[in-house]
RNA sequence: GGGGGCGUGGUGAAGUCAGGAGUUCACGCCGGCCUGUCAAGCCGGAGGUCGCGGGUUCAAAUCCCGUCGUCCCCGCCA
């Protein structure tokens, strides 16, 4: 298979061969094995260098520019558009046409005449004389038109999706899509990675997200569910003696859904035995790179940087850090050690702390600053402090009085502040504080587009997280490595993890670890989340029994190709980047699913709906 | 489960806060003119139950309540 010409920056570029290109005359339009010629050429490579030749062209009707004596069209194809001009003395049909009629024509390229070049096409040097046009297939007048400066309601576009797909910015993200994918599949080759796909019909272990589930008709009232990742499986396959796996696996999470999450989603899946950590970052650093060089044409810098969890939640309030600006948060606790403020010192003596950051020079009004206060109370803190730093070094702050000089000296040093500087400063739990100065920071500072791309590997997630009333859950999966066995077990809520992040200008892309391969390790951690032996063996005996025998060392990642995509891309929602993706509420406009179903396959199936379901679907 | 934005000829918007005749703009559609246009231009025309239901009012696109759809966010997403 060739490669899809034209799928580059420029005409000129296209490997020979990929399709049959014959110049010279006379061509008949049923000359190929008495098939029709549809095209002999694309419509980005028509070029100067082929003034003169006869060809023909296959495409869809862009824009019409009837002159009266001389008829204009652009025609578009999968490659771009190039400009047709016909005599409609000599083409009457060229009178009939309309936008998005699919037709093939025929004609001798030719230089524009002196002064008619379209600079803003790749093609707009020359044009295609048409004396051939046949319609291929009409098209009614359109739901919406096909133009940059319009976006039609999103719920339109997916319902016409066929048509949006045709939209020069779809078409370019699911060519970069697939570039994509390709350029992953030939890093990942290259280091002697097996592609291995895993089963879509797998057993529900409930945990974590919802499961999508599809009943089984062999045996009625049992049900499959679809994966929520290939995790277990790609361990098997390490079990398996694979060594180095990977996967574009589709996922499926049956969660609502927000501009970067699916109910459907894909993954690049990637497992190795015999490495840890640093064999992961190091192949994971390699394909991310080889996709930006794909789609940005550019180089990063590799190995990226790290960054602990712990220094992330204190530095930039959240697990996730947008590093491509400062304004980095400070613990200001020693500085308000014995304040005066109460507000600070009631907080510091309950265990809590008092942290802030320099939002840099910005002329906030009062109301303005009100706005900033509301904003952090409706992220959770109590209240905001906020001044900005006078000419003279002191703090111009509704709190300024409550501090001493010494202190105000301290906190603008400590923040860097410079005269107009606004400082904000919370006093919480850290918890609280590292949600809300994290979300303030992002408000003031978070870069508009995407143009930097700034890579991080956040490092040392803790094994666990308690939820309220103590109950620990895993903080990544419960088949993720512990860093220290005997700290696990003996101080779970502080054990550091062998988990891991790969996070993307302030995005989580994707995350991995080094798994546990030795069972009782397995069995200690199950033990620890209160899952029972009885339980364990219940819902993973399947797995943990494999782990007994032989289980190599291994690590993985998986990274959510739609986000990186959406990124590089510049769209805001993954679902640009998805051909076919669904409304928040899970549905799709284009086909209507879901549907109800025959009550023959439901009877089939062992299923009977409850009055209330069958009360909500209006069919 | 919760909070918010949006819904006006085929499309995108303005009009809604402050009720007074379906008003306006751009694109598209239909017809006409034009031999170098290119987001063509000019002339003419068609096209709307202002998402749906109820209420307030002499009068509702506009105010109130409900509901549906969609988008953003919180929860949720091992």
């Amino acid at each position: 298979m060739g490669r899809w010409p034209g799928c580059g920056q420029g005409p000129g570029h296209r490997p020979a061969g990929s399709h049959s290109q014959r110049g010279g005359s006379g061509m008949d339009p049923t000359d190929v094995a008495g098939e029709p010629q549809y095209r002999t050429l694309l419509a980005v490579d028509v070029s100067e260098a082929k003034a003169g030749q006869r060809v023909r062209l296959a495409g869809w009707v862009a824009r019409r520019r009837d002159q009266g004596g001389v008829y204009f069209f652009d025609l578009r194809d999968s490659s771009g558009l190039v400009q047709v001009v016909v005599d409609p003395a000599e083409v009457p049909a060229a009178r009939d046409l309309r936008m998005e009629y699919c037709i093939s024509v025929e004609g001798i390229i030719r230089p524009r005449p002196e002064g008619m070049a379209n600079p803003d096409l790749i093609t707009g040097r020359v044009e295609l004389a048409a004396d051939d046009l046949r319609v291929l297939s009409k098209s009614e007048p359109l739901p919406f038109v096909l133009d940059a400066r319009v976006e039609p309601e999103e719920r339109l576009r997916l319902e016409y999706r066929f048509l949006d797909l045709r939209r020069p910015r779809m078409r370019a993200n699911l060519r970069a899509r697939s570039r994509a994918a390709a350029a992953m599949r030939d890093t990942l080759n290259d280091r002697d990675f097996l592609e291995v796909e895993t089963p879509t019909l797998i057993r529900s272990t409930p945990e974590g997200a919802r499961d999508m589930l599809v009943p089984s008709r062999l045996r009625a009232g049992s049900f499959y569910a679809l994966p929520q990742s290939p995790q277990l499986f790609k361990q098997l396959l390490m079990v398996g003696g694979v060594d180095r796996y990977y996967q574009i696996a589709r996922c499926y999470r049956d969660e609502d859904f927000r501009s970067d999450r699916q109910l459907e989603f894909t993954q690049l899946d990637v497992e190795g035995a015999f490495w840890g950590r640093e064999g992961v970052f190091d192949t994971f650093e390699a394909v991310v790179a080889a996709v930006v060089a794909e789609l940005r044409g550019s180089s990063l810098v590799v190995p990226f940087p790290r960054m602990t969890y712990a220094d992330a939640l204190l530095r930039y309030g959240t697990d996730k850090p947008d590093v491509r600006f400062g304004m980095e948060i400070r613990d200001l606790g020693d500085l308000f050690e014995g304040t005066e403020f109460r507000a600070f010192s009631a907080v510091l003596d309950d265990g809590g702390v008092v942290r802030g950051f320099n939002a840099g020079a910005r002329d906030l009004s009062r109301s303005g600053l009100d706005a900033l206060v509301d904003r952090a109370k409706a992220l959770g803190a109590r209240g905001l402090v906020s001044g900005a730093v006078d000419p003279e070094g002191s703090w111009h702050s509704s709190a300024a009085k409550f501090l001493s000089a010494d202190e105000v000296a301290g906190l603008t040093a400590a923040l860097d502040g410079s005269p107009g500087d606004l400082l904000l400063l919370v006093a919480d739990s850290a918890r609280v504080t590292a949600e809300v100065l994290g979300q303030l920071r992002l408000d003031l500072g978070k870069p508009e587009g995407h143009d930097d791309l700034s890579f991080l590997w956040v490092i040392d997630f803790p094994v666990f997280d308690e939820l309220e009333g103590g109950h620990l859950v895993p903080s990544h999966h419960p088949f993720t490595s512990p860093v220290d066995v005997k700290e696990m077990r003996e101080r779970p809520r502080e054990a550091i993890s062998k988990a891991y992040d790969l996070v993307l200008n302030g995005s989580e892309l994707g995350s991995g670890s080094v798994r546990i391969h030795d069972p009782e390790v397995q069995r200690e951690v199950f033990e620890i989340l209160g899952i029972s032996a009885e339980e364990a063996e219940r819902r993973f005996g399947w797995f943990v029994k494999a782990l007994r025998y032989g289980t190599p060392p291994h690590a993985g990642f998986a990274m959510g190709i739609d986000r990186l995509l959406a990124i590089l891309q510049h769209e805001t929602s993954i679902r640009d980047v998805i051909p076919f993706p669904k409304t928040q509420t899970g549905t799709d406009p284009m086909t209507g699913s879901p549907t109800e179903v025959d009550p023959d396959q439901l009877a089939e199936l062992g299923i009977s709906l409850s009055e209330a379901a069958a009360a909500t679907d209006d069919g």
